[in-house]
DNA sequence: CTTCGTGACTAACATATGTTAGAAACCTGG
DNA sequence: CCAGGTTTCTAACATATGTTAGTCACGAAG
């Protein structure tokens, strides 16, 4: 299925599409200088086109650049020796895949793209010379403290979530990422996962994801269809999920 | 029970804890020169005394310092709308509880005690000024990817091992971030956690801990006693969990 | 040396989620 | 328009873990 494919969608994310997600985001959080958003644009000039399921990064791996994710989807995950397969992150438009592997030196897990996706590879070298300006240093940096951020409310949905709160607070928070980004039509918006990837990522299965979801459709929360997932009633997802957006960090948004 | 008071490893932990537990832990992996360590080791030279389960920090403070742990064991939670508790992430010696607020501005969780500690308050002020020395900003920002890469290791953890695979594998984890720091002393160290404690870092039941633990002493892999645990069998142990020490970017180690 | 409180531990029972297996629906490429 | 691969969806059944409700052990405090 071509993730491009929702026409309710296309225009506005194509549109949306041509200023840098990176900078959307920032934006609202965090002045920028001209120049340094000259510097941060310039980043996604050349990326890369991959296909969908192409490894961008593989545990082990040492490599000399950074990528930055301009337009698709990516996870990242770990493998275990039986196989079972853990989602630690969702990578969309704006996000950095990788920051740390210059200072950590090897990765400890993989990075594939859930979709076609453009990336953007920058070398090691360029991100010390970007590094060297306070401003772009401190956007870095923020970067990699929401993404922790992250993890820790990832860590409480699959701990302490029934399946059906925690579908659903990935739901909430998928959604205001996407807004941050623009990616956002009404409330509905490209979520290109199939319900193995969404299980990876809970640690469930999907059988039992499925269950939740015909259940979500019934109780008329979603409809989530062909990629797209409208929040038919936010305001009830978040409650019944116990969601609350303050650990991304982005700035006040009145949400109706 | 205070936490200090096994004979077998009191003397042991006194002594090495004379070096701050930060700097060991960092030499073997970052070059620091002697003016760096000096600004490092005199930021524990005043820690504040706390007793066990005092907060730290709550939920949506602003504070302008940041906290290092010096003695004592701490842990970072979230809590839900149920009164449940999620646990992610113990801090022992050596780390920093909130290295992330200066930035961030509000706090997303509570960090508590969980022993008397030694915790140094350390001024925003302060730490700006350390930053502009490139290597000292170089180890808190180290410091900050290794604990993303604990995150990401306890989503794994939490989703997708089993309850016996998932608390072996977290004994193992603390085993070396204790070794790292010089606390332990043969395959023990103190571990200061009650069983319900383990149980809301994990995502279950403390009662389900007890039947587990139960099992790993019957298989001969550990004893748990008194706060302090010993391996018993730590390939075994390593094995049976699935640890890889790889994401804790420790210098390589031969382990008997 | 008793009392109290906390943490460890048990047991019986309940259930959310996993497992297996297959049918149906859907894309995609030819 | 068909063939073949994914992905979705169901159903019947299995089980790891949760729930509830205690007892027991032990250290701290008086």
């Amino acid at each position: 299925m071509d993730y491009m494919s929702a026409p309710a969608l296309k225009g506005e994310g194509a549109k949306r599409g041509a200023v840098s997600p990176l900078i959307t985001r920032l934006e609202t959080v965090i002045w920028l200088g001209e120049e340094d958003k000259a510097a941060l644009a310039a980043l996604g000039e050349d990326p890369r086109e991959m296909g969908p399921r192409r490894n961008i990064i593989r545990e082990g791996e040492r490599p000399d650049h950074v990528h930055l994710m301009i337009e698709g989807w990516a996870a990242r995950y770990k493998l275990l020796p039986d196989g079972a397969r853990q989602i630690t992150a969702f990578l969309i438009p704006g996000d950095f895949c990788d920051l740390h592997v210059t200072i950590l030196g090897e990765m400890d897990h993989s990075i594939i793209t859930l979709t076609r996706a453009k990336v953007a590879y920058v070398a090691r070298s360029k991100m010390d010379a970007l590094t060297e300006r306070p401003g772009l240093a401190r956007v870095f940096w923020w970067a990699t403290l929401v993404d922790e951020a992250v993890l820790r409310a990832w860590i409480v949905n699959v701990g302490r979530r029934d399946a059906f709160e925690a579908i659903g607070h990935l739901m909430c928070e998928l959604y205001v990422r996407m807004k941050n980004i623009g990616l956002t039509c009404d409330h509905s918006f490209e979520l290109p996962l199939t319900q193995e990837e969404l299980a990876d990522a809970l640690g469930l299965t999907p059988v039992h994801v499925n269950r939740v979801l015909q259940r979500m459709r019934a109780e008329k929360l979603i409809s989530f269809k062909a990629g797209i997932l409208t929040i038919r009633d936010y305001r009830r997802l978040e409650a019944a999920s116990g969601f609350n957006p303050n650990y991304l960090h982005a700035a006040e948004r009145a949400e109706g």
